[in-house]
DNA sequence: AATACAAATGTAACCGGTTACATTCAAATC
DNA sequence: GATTTGAATGTAACCGGTTACATTTGTATT
């Protein structure tokens, strides 16, 4: 493998005007030049990345930390991370962490110990809590889930709103009793959507009836099982509200087994919009959320974060829609 | 941020000393041991893994060449590869190549710029055919799709076996005229699961029409497309053998679209099982791959050459499954 | 021609670890 | 007590670039 050394002695130059010759070449003269771009093709030279970000302590790495990386939603913020990352000249560390906090934190001391330059979490967890660091500007950006007081940039939407709109859709089609199947628990996220979804039943004056309310884990599985609970239930609901794309599939083979229709007997809606939702049967209502954008919008803000570019704006959220296909129709 | 020397200094020991007390602390005499690892606390140091890296020159990496992060697929393929790559102490640079391979050798030069140790691809394309390594023991494994003379180790499915064996079924539930819808036409893949089919019709003394092969590109769009155009076509199937399972969903929505039943007027079969083909409805018939283990033979085959153990099988074959569901049924 | 000044190039320190080799020190042996 | 031996520790070169500073070369000015 040849290194600059070598192709100073080729060119018959000094380690230093190699070195400028291919970071500035403007500051060398044209002579000096070819003669040395000549040595390095002849040597087939390619500077040692590693020497190169250890001096500069730079990596121009990025981890990203995924939740779960099967799941199409985030695939799609994925595809937009790595757009805008490459545009920018960054890598992409693309962590798998299953939500477990010591592999998260794990990853996330890449930073600390100078292997990458910044985190994007896609998850309301900070992996630098315990750290020294914990309130100075981190290299972090949270986005999709994110913190209730996250010390750094963050890319949400506005998930009150959204399930605002996606339940009144639902009234507005003649709808009371209308069951949800949440995220985890412990998730903000779906705190705000149960918010949203609370809105539009007080603004049209239906009690909220707990009972409605079946956790899940935005697996078309956990949505399979909670439908199975919710038809269950007495006095069950006419619509049932998934928060998410896969777990409103699950819900829909569940309510189909039970014999039933939908929308006829029952109408499903979720929220995300990934490719299969439009390919279900019947094809699903739902929010569609601008994946990619969530991608792009992390990677500049924790750019402009790494670079000290600190005037954009630190929080964003973006616009979502709600889409009406055919899961969804008037009460029966 | 401190740094070996800082500890050192605090310690009252020599930097060697340092080093020696964190990778081997057996040659460190107990006390000097205490001493070392108080001050490391104390400093709150952590090894700059670039001066590591750079000094060792191994990175620990591994660049995944991915065609398309969303296909649920290669997303558990993903899964096995992260998973693998953790507990062998890699960390996996995770790339969506769109299969453009001016992005590939992008990406493949991480290698030669020693920003990564080694390269797993999942598409049949060599991203360091142009380089001066060609042939020598490449820092490379191909899996999933596989290169017709690789250079390198393989991980792949028995395509043509699988497909032999899928057909096989359609025929034996009476089917005669069975489409195809395939993936991209240079795709070896695509080729040795067209021969499987070719061998079961022949084996069942069928004639082969070309009309009723589709090329598709794997996503749900194009399997509507091509179900369309199987459809059209006079003297229409009555089976349809998808190369995915993501084109198997988007023809059973072109079929009912078309006002006919599935399994009732058409089978549909796909290949992959993926999680949504249980979802699907009817429920699909398809050729079960082992795709994390795609992923986690393909890094223990990746570190064996990195780390010159080469006594293990350089091509893996791994086994597929035929699962019967509802999406296929006996002919009208 | 002498001086001033800018452009081009060279020299060598530096990033933060690792490790070959040298040195020190204490216990063991004669 | 002198010598041997091995364990513990220290010294400094090294990985391959970058870059501050020094030096040389070339051009313009008086």
């Amino acid at each position: 493998m040849s290194n600059i050394r070598k192709v100073a002695e080729l060119a018959g130059v000094s380690v230093a005007t190699v070195s400028r010759t291919l970071k500035s070449p403007d500051i060398v003269s044209p002579r000096t030049r070819a003669r040395v771009l000549a040595a390095v093709s002849e040597a087939d030279y390619k500077p040692n990345l590693m020497a190169v970000q250890f001096r500069s302590r730079r990596t121009r790495n990025l981890v990203v930390l995924v939740p779960t990386i099967s799941n199409t939603f985030f695939a799609r913020v994925i595809g937009g991370i790595q757009q805008a990352a490459q545009q920018q000249g960054y890598s992409v560390l693309l962590c798998n962490t299953l939500g477990r906090e010591d592999a998260e934190r794990g990853y996330a001391s890449m930073v600390t110990t100078r292997q990458a330059d910044g985190v994007i979490q896609l998850r309301a967890y900070n992996p630098f809590a315990a750290d020294a660091y914990a309130d100075t500007a981190l290299p972090m950006v949270n986005a999709c889930e994110v913190l209730d007081s996250p010390p750094c940039p963050t890319v949400k939407l506005d998930n009150r709103a959204a399930a605002r709109t996606l339940t009144e859709h639902l009234i507005d089609l003649g709808h009371r009793r209308i069951g949800m199947i949440k995220g985890p628990r412990r998730s903000p996220l779906t705190r705000d959507r149960v918010a949203g979804y609370c809105d539009a039943l007080e603004a049209a004056g239906i009690a909220l009836d707990e009972r409605l309310l079946c956790p899940g884990d935005f697996t078309p599985h956990s949505g399979f099982n909670a439908a199975g609970m919710l038809l269950a239930c007495d006095g069950r609901p006419s619509a049932i509200f998934c928060e998410s794309d896969e777990m409103a599939i699950g819900a829909i083979k569940r309510v189909k087994q039970a014999g039933l229709s939908v929308p006829g007997d029952i109408s499903v809606a979720g929220f995300d919009d990934i490719t299969f939702a439009s390919f279900s049967d019947p094809p699903l209502t739902t929010i569609a959320q601008p994946a990619e954008a969530f991608g792009r919008q992390a990677v500049s803000l924790l750019i402009d974060t790494l670079e000290g570019r600190c005037e954009s704006p630190r929080h964003v959220i973006l616009p979502f829609e709600l889409v009406v296909r055919g899961s969804t129709g008037s009460k029966p």
